[in-house]
DNA sequence: TAATTGTGATGCGTTTTTTGCATCACATAG
DNA sequence: CTATGTGATGCAAAAAACGCATCACAATTA
C-alpha cells in the first residue's frame, strides 16, 4: 500500500532507533528517509523524534504517533483481509508468536491443515518467549500468541485455554519407566535434563518439586527441546514434557519398540499447567487470523476434550 | 497530511459519486484523480467503485474500505489533537451537529465560553435534523450531536441529556399571558404558529394535544425559529418553545417591558422533552471534542441543575 | 588532547512519479 | 440519430522523491 510508505518508514525508525540503521533496512538512502520523517514532524507540527548522537528515539508525541501508525496498520490489514474474503478465497497473512512447546507438533500440524483448505493465507510464525509474545501482541507484530504459562500482561485477552499435565519422559529401559504415573518422590537424586528456568514448563515444576522437597539431580539445563528429547536415548536420565509438545503417539499409542516413553507425573505433585491462546485485548482480528484461531480451538478441542476451555 | 491524500480521494468520491464533481471540489483535474483510484484498487487487488453511466458507487469491498478510511481520519484528528494538548496549548477541531434549538442562543455561548479558553480549537457547527445529525456521526462527519427528541439510532451514545419542559410564548398583551402556567384546554381554538412536523418539539406537542383531544388553529407553520418567535409580535397568536432556545432572561428574569413573554405548559399536559447530547458509540473523541463535551455538560448542569443526567 | 567514528541535516543534479491536456470509448436521454 | 454526460488512456510538462557528496555535531578512542 503506498500510502502507508510514509507511516511504514516512521515505524521502522521507531523501531531500530536511527535513520541509518532502518535506511538499510529499508533498502533506501538515509538521506530520502530522513526527509520522509522532517516532512511528516513537519506536518505534525512538532518533532516525534529526540535526536541523539547515538541515534534517534520517539518523544511522547512520538509514541502516540507510532501507536496510532500500528493500529492503523493492523486495520488495514483486517479491512484488506475482509475484502479479499469477499471473493471467496480467502486471502490474508497470519502473524503468530509462540514458545517452543507449540512449535514442534501442534502448529505445523494446523497449520498444515489450515492451509490445506486456504492455500492464499500465509504465516509467520516466530518462537519467542511468553514475554516477548506478549510484547509482540501489544507492538501489533503478532496476532495470535500462544503462551504457556504464566500470563503476565493485563493487555492479553485469552480467548480459549488448554490443561496440560506434566509427563516425565525418559529411555524405555529406565527404572523408571515400568510405572503407569511417575510421584516426584520416584524422582529424588534421579539425573535430570530440564528447561531453562525462563520457560513455563520448568517453573510449574519447581513448585512442585519445593512443596514435595525434592531435589533432582539436573545435570543439563538448555532451552532446546529438540536436545533434551534426544539426548534421553544417550544416558540414563529423566526429562519432563506437556502433551502438546510431544509426538501425539507417544501418549495415545506408545508402541512397544519405542526408545522414549512418556509418564504423567501425579496432579497432586504437580498440578496441570495452562496454555493460553490469546489476542491482543480489544483488537478485532483479521479475518484470516480470526478463522485461524477457529481452527487451534477446534484442534484442541479434539485432542484435548474436556481439557480445553472457551 | 499528505499520506492521507489518496485515502481522503477516495472518500470525497464515494460522497460525490462521480470522478469529475470530486475532481472538481478538490481542485484537481478528472484524470488525476481518476489514476489515483485506478493505483489504489490496483493496490489493493479489486475494484472499489462500480462504474455506471452517471458515475461510480461503491461496491461491496468499497464501503469496506470507505468506513476504514473514515475511521482512521477520525482517528487521525485525535491523535493528532492529543499531540497538540502535549504543548501545552490546546489545538484541534470540533464538529457539532445539532438541531435548531440549540444553535440560537446555548450553543453561540458555550463555544465563545471555551473559545476563550481555548482560542486556538476552531469549530464547524452543522445545523440539521435530528436524523441528519445522527447520520454525520455515523459517517465522522460530526464529533458530536445536540438533539432534542427522539434519538433513532442504536449507535447513538448518549453523554448527558436535559430535560426540557415545553413553554407557551407569546405577546405580553395576549389573553393567555397572564396565567401562570398554561392547561392545553386553554389553547382550544387558538391560532398558533408552530415548527414543523420534523421537529421534536412538534412531535412532543402533538402527543399531548391528542391526548387531551385538544386542536389548535395552526396558522404557519415554518421551519425558521427566528420567524416563529418574531411574528409573535405582529398577530395575536401563540407558540411554543423549550428553554435552550428562548434567551436565557426570558424565563428567569422577564422584564415587565418583555413584548413576548414564555408560560410553562403544564407537565400533565405534555411530559418534558429530552435534549441528548452524545457521539458516535465506541469513538473516542479527540481531546479538543472530549473537553467541549465536557463544557457543555458543566453549562447544562448550570443551567438547568437537577434536571440534566450524565 | 587530537583523531576517529557514527549520527542526522542539507545543497544540488537526476530519476521517478504525478498531473493536465487532448482524446477515446461507452452509455443514456432527448 | 445526436447531444451530453461518464470514466479511461497516450503523451508531454510539472512536481516530488531520490541519491551523492558534504556539513555540523557528539561521543568514543588513541
Amino acid at each position: 500500500m503506498r500510502f502507508m510508505t510514509s507511516l511504514r518508514f516512521i515505524d521502522a525508525v521507531a523501531r531500530e532507533k536511527s535513520i541509518r540503521k532502518a535506511a538499510e533496512k529499508l533498502a533506501i538512502t538515509s538521506t530520502a528517509l530522513n526527509r520522509r520523517i522532517l516532512q511528516i514532524e513537519d506536518e505534525i507540527g512538532q518533532p516525534l523524534f529526540e535526536r541523539l548522537a547515538s541515534g534517534v528515539r520517539l518523544n511522547t508525541a512520538g509514541e502516540l504517533f507510532v501507536q496510532h501508525i500500528r493500529t492503523q496498520t493492523a486495520e488495514l490489514a483486517r479491512v484488506q483481509s475482509q475484502i479479499a474474503d469477499l471473493s471467496g478465497i480467502r486471502r490474508g497473512h497470519v502473524r503468530i508468536a509462540s514458545g517452543a512447546d507449540t512449535m514442534r507438533y501442534f502448529l505445523p500440524e494446523t497449520v498444515a491443515r489450515y492451509r490445506g483448505e486456504h492455500p492464499a493465507v500465509t504465516f509467520d510464525l516466530v518462537r519467542q518467549s511468553g514475554d516477548a509474545a506478549e510484547q509482540a501482541l501489544r507492538t501489533l507484530e503478532a496476532d495470535l500468541a500462544l503462551i504457556f504459562e504464566p500470563i503476565k500482561s493485563a493487555d492479553f485477552q485469552t480467548m480459549a485455554t488448554a490443561r496440560q499435565q506434566l509427563y516425565c519422559m525418559m529411555s524405555a529401559n529406565h527404572p523408571l519407566a515400568k510405572k503407569p504415573m511417575i510421584r516426584l518422590r520416584d524422582c529424588v537424586g534421579q539425573p535430570a535434563i530440564l528447561p531453562r528456568a525462563d520457560a513455563g514448563l520448568r517453573q510449574l515444576l519447581n513448585v512442585g518439586l519445593i512443596r514435595r522437597s525434592v531435589e533432582l539431580g539436573t545435570v543439563i539445563e538448555s532451552n532446546s527441546q529438540e536436545f533434551l528429547q534426544n539426548y534421553l536415548t544417550h544416558e540414563m536420565v529423566i526429562s519432563f514434557q506437556i502433551p502438546i509438545a510431544m509426538p501425539s503417539d507417544l501418549i495415545t499409542a506408545p508402541l512397544n519398540t519405542s526408545v522414549i516413553v512418556a509418564k504423567p507425573v501425579d496432579l497432586a505433585d504437580v498440578p496441570a499447567g495452562i496454555l493460553h491462546i490469546g489476542q491482543l485485548k480489544g483488537r478485532v482480528l483479521p479475518v484470516a487470523a480470526a478463522k485461524f484461531l477457529d481452527s487451534i480451538i477446534t484442534e484442541l478441542g479434539a485432542r484435548y476434550g474436556d481439557d480445553i476451555d472457551q
